[in-house]
DNA sequence: GTCTATAGTTGGATAGAC
DNA sequence: GTCTATCCAACTATAGAC
């Protein structure tokens, strides 16, 4: 699908495909086992090659799934950051809550639209990703992410500036809690009553805003208990 | 903590506590690196015994494995069954949101406060519990969860009327998602900006329940567009 | 750039002494 | 009931031919 030059030789380079295949079963493998549960015997094969092309390209273990991973998630983190350029571009610094939880939300939902195979897999290992208990994962994890969160609690610190930074932080941390759940998909104490997520995907994108918009706005201590210059309700 | 007497020989069984031993390493050990990189060497190291020993007292890795969380979870979720069955019995079967949710949440909360040793302990085993990718780890959290989780969506049915129950389950869901993360605790996208959960634990367990009460209140399509007898706020 | 072959660890589980 | 010793499978990574 996508096309990059680089460490190519001048020649056509016929079959650049080996990396991609690599990074498409670790990614696959990772999603279903996780860091330790994946091995590069399992992925080496998955991919139709052997371990030594696998070290020859990506030279452990550990970088062949940090490539995998930061190909998948880095994307998605860079519209989210877009989407909240725009709108606070387009509102001079003041956004609602329900405007940027969904503008957190949506670039995932963007790439289940453009397409629904590559939503699917960015689902599997965004919930893999954020439950591996592993180091490796944890510090990719920070990486990626640390940069973003600080831009949307800034953003709510803003919409509802009669909080403190620390409650806001906690209330987001609980709309990530709900992210995640959903989007760990067919997972958990589900098998009889509430198959996996029996909603269209925009539907389910509306729901999560509604409920977590209407948390956050719901809790909380105000930042001073006697003045609050006009924005409680 | 604990007697069981059982297979106990006749004897005083002077030195019962490798058992223990076992189990206690081996929820440590699970909690922070998952089914698949727990190994057996590691938990029978950090309990001071054999290989052999934990073989011949529970057979095979995966039933240590699954004595060990039945032990920690069970409990908990006995409760909250318990604490269901007191609000029904008190009010005639009408339980407000709110008190369920708190109802679902307490019990650990209590675990927490009766020993702050065993509530971080059971924190951690929780949260990994919830997130690990292993089929094992799956299958007991269906059994150990889908009994509770029909009975609090049955009541959730109750005290939302006008609501369908497929519905309610998705709210229920992301109620879940919030619960995990926050058991999660240490986890997640901060280090700078939002140090852990920097509030005393009753706190928290009212945040979350007001965030889903509202969450869950503002949410959802009603079951019949246009006959709703009167529960629309 | 990809292969086969192998080095060197570490995994779960068992045998048999005590 | 607990140990040491061992089996055998699977793992990551590397060497060296092509």
């Amino acid at each position: 699908m996508v096309e990059h030059l680089g460490k190519a030789p001048s020649s056509a380079t016929p079959h650049r495909a080996t990396k991609q295949r690599l990074l498409d079963a670790a990614e696959l493998l990772f999603a279903s086992h996780g860091f330790e549960g994946t091995s590069m015997r399992a992925i080496t094969q998955a991919a139709d090659t052997s371990l030594s092309a696998a070290n020859y390209h990506f030279g452990s273990k550990q970088a062949l799934l940090e490539a995998a991973l930061v190909r998948r998630i880095e994307p998605v983190n860079r519209r989210r950051v877009e989407a909240i350029d725009a709108l606070e571009k387009s509102s001079e610094g003041v956004v609602s809550v329900e405007a940027l939880l969904e503008a957190f939300l949506r670039p995932g939902f963007e790439v289940q639209r453009e397409s629904p195979e590559e939503g699917r897999r960015l689902r599997e290992v965004a919930a893999r990703f954020s439950a591996d208990p592993h180091e490796i994962v944890s510090k990719l994890k920070f990486e990626l992410f640390a940069p973003v969160m600080r831009r949307y609690l800034d953003a709510l610190e803003r919409a509802l500036p009669d909080r403190t930074r620390e409650d806001l932080a906690l209330d987001f941390q609980f709309f990530l809690g709900v992210m995640i759940h959903v989007m760990s998909g067919k997972n958990v104490f589900s098998r009889d009553h509430a198959d996996p997520m029996p909603y269209a995907d925009e539907t389910i994108l509306d729901r999560m805003v509604s409920f977590a918009t209407a948390g956050l706005r719901a809790g909380g201590v105000p930042r001073a208990p006697e003045s609050t210059p006009g924005a409680g309700s």
